[in-house]
DNA sequence: GTCTATACTAGGATAGAC
DNA sequence: GTCTATCCTAGTATAGAC
């Protein structure tokens, strides 16, 4: 107790403040790309909601692009670990519809960041992060093996280009209906889940049994 | 020829003058709505897009919040005006894939703008402008007739809230996968309609000839 | 109503001490 | 690596002459 503390454990508590640091800005950044947008987030804000001055911010990241990347690499790890722990005994359209609905609850929940397409210069930041590209390509990957088994076994479309159904898949996951009809107060959580993911998998047309 | 100009005359054509320019400066707000979003959008880049001095824009528009109401004003205008003018003699749902695809087109033209939802300043001007909201309050309502009467025709599913079904059409005006699609370079325009329309009718469900 | 030139401010990024 | 204080660009908006 009273000997003098072995370096190891010194870097290694060290490290775990430098880490915790990080999950309180990047946690930050999240609230702040959900309720105002990449561009309505400052800096300012962020460090303000980390409980950090703003010069330390930039030790950690190097500037407001970095932010919004590191926030959406975490995001793409938080699918990844999801996507890897559903039961591989569900057919490969359950398991889509796995994903889809963790998506719309987090989504639901104020918890999905998302990004503008439109500025390019962070377009750029996303694709020159090798983790970020290694994690969206590795996702892209496994639920492009899902709907080709999908479509295989005839539950979802096989004349669909597996293309779109990825990119349709990923738009329902930042899709404003969700948080629309959460706003109209009408609805509950696990209501709109099940709307969307109906509207998503079936569309607007009446059910077999709806004749 | 010779006499001086009735002012009647004058005024007229000082008006025309004045809507040219308006048009113009309009068109090159939406251009660069589509371009670079609304934060990215400067009123700089506006005024030289529509070939105007800035301080002379500030004399039509008071600020650049009232840029992007208009610019969707008009959006709402033109909208309304392909609704009116689609053929009663269709079916409801009909009628309704009839504006999907009039917005898709848009979309895939690059002339559809869109604002964020997360600025609130803005979307206070959106809801205090009186021409916006009294165009989409009217849009929505002859849309939610159409949808009323498909789901009572059981054209589309009767189960699913009317609301539910007007907001994602409404959002599938503005989703990026028709764009994403197009950036492939792989599909035609036409090819990537049907594609959307269908997504967004049918879902990723097998037709039911695909057993 | 059009222009040139300028005021003002928000916000991204840094300097330099500790 | 943390802080306070500062720099500086970009961008909204205006003044004032014509």
């Amino acid at each position: 107790m009273a000997s003098t503390p072995t370096t190891p454990a010194t870097t290694s508590f060290r490290d775990r403040m430098l880490v915790a640091r990080e999950e309180a800005i990047i946690s930050a950044v999240n609230q702040l790309l959900v309720e105002k947008g990449y561009e309505g987030m400052t800096v300012d804000a962020v460090a303000a909601l980390a409980g950090i001055a703003k010069a330390s911010l930039y030790k950690h990241y190097p500037g407001k692009e970095d932010l919004a990347v590191a926030a959406m690499s975490e995001l793409l790890g938080n699918c990844l670990a999801f996507v890897h722990g559903v039961d591989n005994q569900l057919s490969p359209a359950e398991r889509l519809r796995e994903v889809v609905r963790w998506a719309l609850r987090l989504n639901l929940a104020g918890r999905m960041p998302t990004l503008p397409t439109s500025n390019g210069p962070l377009r750029d930041a996303l694709l020159n992060n090798k983790n970020y590209v290694d994690r969206l390509m590795e996702l892209s990957d496994t639920m492009g093996e899902w709907i080709e088994a999908a479509q295989v076994a005839r539950q979802i479309a096989p004349d669909l280009p597996a293309v779109a159904v990825l990119y349709t898949l990923f738009a329902r996951a930042c899709d404003p209906v969700p948080v629309f009809l959460q706003a109209t107060g009408t609805y509950s959580e696990d209501a709109i889940v099940a709307l969307v993911e109906r509207l998503c998998f079936d569309g607007l047309q009446p059910t077999s049994d709806q004749a």
